[in-house]
RNA sequence: GGCGACGUGGCCGAGUGGUUUAGGCAACGGACUGCAAAUCCGUGUACAUGGGUUCGAUUCCCAUCGUCGCCUCCA
């Protein structure tokens, strides 16, 4: 079973499941008011990878992931461009799940919208204020952080010290909270926003509340596994947790942060790879699996460089396995037992993908071994196309050769056999600048793309 | 200022108290090839700096330098 790093105690320890065969997941989605940029790749693929495995463990995967498709960035584009906010949110989403089709990420099995969800907060918000553990200002309903005993489990600082620091920040809503940590669960609207109705005035839900209300309608209490980046750690999952908790109900059992992706200037995220910053300019410049390989490769806790070279070395390796799924294309067999051992191993040791990658490369390389020696390698050759598709890899064996292009490639195997080897490079440099990848093996020449 | 993470060979990126190696990319040498490509084999004073613990540290501890994240709305 599936040994998963936990951020709330700090130590990797067995994903326990609320019902058995079955793993409900939340993972906090995007804002739709711009496109897809790496970061929210390196979110998605990295969950995508999780959720794969899982479901190729056998559990029924329920995963789900809101859109928050109401907030102030919003907005502040509508307003900027004098447009409908919907429009914005609207055209954005369909290009978040464009782009998320184009780097083979699974939808969701839910995709809940916080304007979906707006009556069910004002609800849990009137729970909170029932309870006095929120309360209304001038310019909204705030949460009193102070009424939750364990408020910072998840940032790893009490309250005191938090006020300790960030000295020059300025505190949002200052006058009238009760703590500078106190966050708004309700904004009131102003002329032209838009709004829903409240007891305590129109307005928008604050962002820390939609995931409370969606997790705990679909999932129920007590899910097992919230997922997010490092930076939602604190403040949004610590504010989402504090409302459950304030609510007396149980909230996620586990929760998963990954890291950043840094570009080569060590900044938080890239902005120059060539010119690429968002994933659908990736996808059309590169290998849509380029920069899933690049994760697997690293540990999905640790903090990763995505450069020209960094992805230029994936596009290489991946043409390597290719190459090799082309060379085996014609063998099936049972997976070998061991290698899927060891697959599983490491996968249940908090998601070890590179330690995977390793063994993907290294059982490459003993097929290919193997099968110059004449052997039988195809159960390796299932097991490292298992691996693969476990973890959303796919490997290409090359597309149909039209008849025209298997022509060329006989006749220079022809031209080779007569030694007429001026006629027979000249065909090969043809067929390599129109894009195919000619291989000389035993059985002649062989060609892809 | 507080909290968290991190500094590994040309590059990316794992890992470990001690004999032989993560892996990928690149480079170089070799096998194979008509030549290449692909494949395979082999090669490279690696672990930020200074102390300490230890028989022994890249791995543990302390300090220093540097980097990154969070500390109110950013994956």
């Amino acid at each position: 079973m599936l040994h998963l790093y936990d951020t709330a105690s700090r130590s990797a320890r067995e994903l326990a499941l609320r019902d058995p065969g079955k793993v409900s997941i939340y993972l906090c989605g995007p804002t739709v008011y711009g496109p897809a940029h790496l970061g929210h790749g390196r979110a998605t693929l990295s969950y995508d990878i999780l959720r794969r495995y899982l479901e190729w463990t056998g559990l029924e995967v329920r995963l789900v992931s809101n859109i928050t498709d109401i907030d102030d960035q919003i907005i502040k584009r509508a307003n900027n461009e004098n447009r409908p906010w919907k429009d914005i949110t609207t055209k954005c989403e369909a290009m978040w799940f464009e782009a998320m089709d184009g780097i083979n990420v699974k939808r969701p099995t839910d995709i809940p919208r916080a304007t979906e969800y707006v009556e069910g907060m004002v609800a849990m918000i009137g729970e909170l204020v029932d309870l006095d553990k929120a309360y209304a200002t001038d310019d909204g309903v705030y949460m009193d952080v102070e009424s939750v005993d364990d408020y910072g489990a998840l940032a790893f600082q009490t309250l005191d010290d938090m006020r300790a620091g960030g000295g020059e920040r300025e505190v949002v809503g200052a006058g009238q909270k009760r703590h500078p940590a106190d966050f708004v669960l309700w904004k009131f609207s102003k002329p032209g926003e838009p709004a829903w109705p409240s007891p305590w005035g129109e307005g928008r839900p604050g962002w820390h509340s939609e995931c409370v209300a969606m997790s705990l309608d679909l999932l129920g209490e007590g899910f097992d596994l919230h997922c997010g980046g490092q930076d939602l750690r604190f403040p949004h999952h610590e504010n989402e947790r504090a409302q459950a908790v304030a609510l007396g109900k149980k909230f996620a059992n586990h929760w998963m942060h990954h890291a950043f992706i840094v570009d080569g200037e060590g900044e938080k995220m890239s902005k120059s790879i060539g010119n690429v910053s968002n994933l659908l300019d990736l996808i059309e410049h590169y290998d849509q699996r380029a920069y899933r390989l690049v994760l697997l490769q690293s540990h999905y806790r640790s903090p990763i460089t995505l450069d020209q070279a960094t992805i230029d070395a994936a596009v290489t390796s991946l043409e390597r396995l290719d190459g090799f799924a082309a060379r085996t294309a014609g063998l099936a067999a049972e997976p070998d037992d061991d290698v899927i051992a060891a697959f599983s191993t490491a996968m249940d040791d908090d998601l070890d993908t590179p330690k995977v990658m390793a063994l993907v490369f290294d059982t490459t390389r003993r097929a290919n071994v193997g099968l110059e020696a004449g052997e039988d390698v195809a159960g390796l050759v299932a097991a490292v196309h298992e691996m693969c598709a476990a973890l959303g890899l796919e490997l290409s064996a090359g597309s149909d050769v039209p008849d025209e292009i298997a022509a060329q490639a006989a006749a220079l195997d022809a031209a080779r056999s007569a030694k007429d080897f001026g006629v027979a490079d000249a065909i090969r440099d043809e067929l390599q600048a129109a894009g195919w990848i000619v291989e000389t093996t035993k059985n002649g020449t062989a060609v892809r793309r």
